[in-house]
DNA sequence: CGATTAACCTGGAAGC
DNA sequence: TGCTTCCAGGTTAATC
């Protein structure tokens, strides 16, 4: 579920509970997510102050007092609740909208900011997410990181350096997209979005889109995902900000799990196809 | 080297 | 109702 808008609506509910606080507490209910779990996680975390927590793509990072910094990733189901914990709070204060299946609750954080306690909850069912432990300095060269593509909301994301990192690719300009070294963040449904608004087929051939027409790409990327952003993220089965509320943006899907369904700038019917396993939703009218 | 596919894992929806 | 099959927001190791 999570492309880059919902992460960083995660980012920012997740914010003001760790962001100058200490881990009090690390709970760990079995030794991996998609990969083990570092080794003496619970040792190298406890007691640590997070001084930031920043996103990078779809990774969050919190940058430690320690030197290190802890790369979380939600794969495709993962999901964080920020409740008050345990002890401090006021009976009917537990509140904890949708908690989902306690089953997946991998890992458990209380933070603590001065008297203010929070708990964070991890729960990923399909556990394709994963966090991580690595040094600070040189995180960019980690090996999650190394070779991502510039933000897409930042400066280095530009007509030029889209054009550029496309022009060398025969893959399909939706297969481009999708890969984290050309732009970061990007997941499925952005991708689909993006191609519909600046009417680009996603069979084109990387290579083969126009300097104009990347220019053209560059605006409707950032501007999906920043609407995204704006609206809370997208919902379709499990995504929920770390409060538990439900993004919206879904609703403004052009394209995106609406096959059949007309085209609303020309009225056909939208298509359906599979590119490299998964599944691209365009207009084969509007999009050349 | 770049591109495509299979695999990782579980749950929900659709089909029979 | 119950069983089977297909599909899902992501990444990556293996294969072409």
């Amino acid at each position: 579920m999570p492309e880059l808008p919902e992460v960083e609506i995660v980012r920012r509910g997740l914010a003001p509970a760790m962001e100058g606080a200490v881990f009090s507490s690390v709970e760990t209910r079995r030794p991996d997510l998609r990969f083990p779990l570092p080794q003496k996680f619970r040792d190298r975390l406890q007691g640590t102050r997070v001084d930031a927590l920043r996103r990078r793509g779809k990774y969050l990072i919190a940058d430690l007092g320690s030197g290190e910094s802890l790369i979380m990733h939600l794969g495709m189901t993962g999901r964080f609740t920020v409740s008050k914990a345990a002890g401090t709070v006021r009976p009917g204060d537990f509140y904890r909208a949708d908690p989902g299946d306690p089953a997946h609750d991998h890992v458990s954080f209380v933070m603590r900011k001065r008297r203010l306690e929070s708990r964070i909850d991890y729960n990923d069912p399909r556990r394709f997410g994963f966090m991580d432990l690595e040094r600070t300095n040189g995180l960019d060269n980690s090996r999650h990181l190394a070779g991502m593509g510039p933000e897409p909301l930042g400066p280095d994301f530009t007509p030029q350096s889209l054009n550029a990192a496309l022009s060398g690719r025969s893959a399909p300009i939706k297969a481009a997209l999708l890969d984290q070294a050309v732009v970061a963040g990007l997941g499925n449904i952005y991708v689909c979005e993006a191609l519909f608004r600046a009417k680009i087929s996603p069979r084109r051939q990387a290579y083969n889109v126009s300097a104009a027409k990347s220019a053209l790409l560059h605006e409707t990327i950032r501007e999906v995902l920043a609407e995204a952003i704006e609206a809370g993220g997208s919902t379709l089965r499990d995504f929920a900000a770390s409060d538990g509320a439900p993004g919206f943006f879904q609703d403004r899907f052009q394209v995106y799990g609406r096959e059949k369904e007309p085209c609303p700038s020309c009225g056909a019917p939208i298509g359906r196809l599979v590119q490299s396993g998964r599944s691209t939703f365009y207009c084969g009218k509007c999009q050349r």
